[in-house]
DNA sequence: GCATTTAACTTGTATATACAAGTGACGCAA
DNA sequence: TTGCGTCACTTGTATATACAAGTTAAATGC
């Protein structure tokens, strides 16, 4: 109805927000240029310093402007440098596209630590390490084999668990959260071992994720997930300059 | 020397946002627990309540807590949904790691659109799209093979480049700002052309990294990278909940 | 007992004000 | 000409205050 409540709808702060992205956008603001003032902005749009200092900062905080104390605002250059991948939970993913899962657990034990292990996990060479072998299904087609190495100090009845109810991942996450994580991505080729659990013909190449997660300043878990390479792929899409925005 | 300037060192919003993650990290607060409120705060800190605001709204901007207006701020849940993967220009890439870079122009042709470039770069059927095939080297050994569509609307001026003094990429980006990218990863087996291109010896798997990005609200360009796998990983590092920090 | 109203508490936005601190340019003095 | 100090302008932080708007539980009336 009312004109002055539909020009209001948005807050003061989101609308001056969405100008200036709206001209960096269009170019008027170009990558290095400087922005208008706080002052000057405060005039342009009636607004208290408060206000325009929120907006200003927060464009700031998600990567659209640098902001110099005493000398002032400007429009930061583009990034493109990282690449959002979307890695989900299997369950969880097969779930949402209305597959059923199946969690078959091929090994669990414990194991003396090798050298790669020692570097990986962070623990002492021979000293016991869990490791367990699991194959998630999806409609009875295997789609991941989880082949992943526990550090005993972080998760020291991990071998009493069982892994065909649970996933890995739910059980540690339950453990304690995690702070860190490294990925690492690479095109293998199966070995004979992994060629049967994953059904996979001779000559079909594998997508392999490793994974290191942290959890109260250790390495928790060491896994690597195995993807049939010709029906597995990571999707993800990223807009550039995005908000950071809360999901 | 003086206690008191090193007691107020970091700014009063900033010491109330550690505070409150360090209990998130310690486990005092809980996933989903409740979160003091601002009156709360502004009392414990001794601020006023503008000060507790900024650091309880950007904490929640950046993803450690969730408010909702008129019932409390809450700890929020894990994500660890997404990974942030490194994929930089291959060039600097090379450079900074001390290699020498060389790009070898393999192909840059107009070609007649196939139904996928109709899908995939959204031009119409049978138009032209412009085609390249460029080899990035590192000192001597092939590193990736850049196979290219560009949408003649967005880079009409593509065919009359030399590639192997730029890179496709150093070209497009210059002709307009990117608003949006797409990528997959996936494992694949190269074909004979690409085998003799990357030098890879038979039953080799190659990491294939297919992007998309949009410029001008149109598909400008879609290209296919792939590396020996053998040789080549991506990997990424993400501290959980870690600040939206401006770079 | 049940539905409704009310009150207390919460977060969301906006203003006016104040002082601190960094930058850059101009002007003055040696 | 050179060096230094000053001053205007910028962003950074912090407070006190105000009202709007959403949630929850207690109090009220039937």
């Amino acid at each position: 109805m009312s004109e002055a409540i539909a020009k209001t709808d948005p807050p003061l702060y989101q609308r001056i927000k969405d100008h200036i992205k709206q001209e960096i956008r269009s170019g008027a603001l170009a990558e290095g240029a400087r922005v208008p003032s706080e002052t000057a902005l405060m005039a342009a749009f009636e607004a208290s310093r408060m206000t325009v200092n929120r907006a200003v900062r927060e464009l700031s905080a998600e990567g659209w402007l640098e902001r110099v104390q005493g000398a002032g605002t400007f429009v930061a250059g583009q990034k493109l440098h990282s690449v959002l991948l979307e890695v989900r939970s299997i369950r969880d993913e097969i779930l949402e596209r209305g597959g059923r899962h199946e969690s078959r657990q091929l090994e669990l034990t414990a194991v003396s630590a090798e050298p790669w292990m020692v570097r990986d996990l962070e623990v002492p060479l021979g000293e016991p390490v869990f490791h367990s072998v699991i194959l998630h299904v999806e409609n009875g087609q295997p789609i991941q084999l989880d082949i992943r190495h526990v550090n005993p100090s972080f998760a020291p009845a991990y071998l009493d668990q069982d892994f065909s109810q649970q996933t890995p991942y739910d059980y540690l996450t339950g453990l304690g959260p995690i702070e860190a994580a490294e990925h690492q991505i690479e095109a293998i080729m199966p070995d004979a071992r992994m060629r049967s659990a994953l059904n996979l013909d001779r000559g079909e190449p594998c997508l392999s994720l490793i994974r290191r997660t942290w959890s109260g300043g250790l390495v928790a878990t060491r896994s690597r997930l195995l993807h049939p390479g010709s029906h597995f792929s990571f999707i993800g899409r990223q807009d550039y300059r995005s908000a950071a925005a809360p999901r």
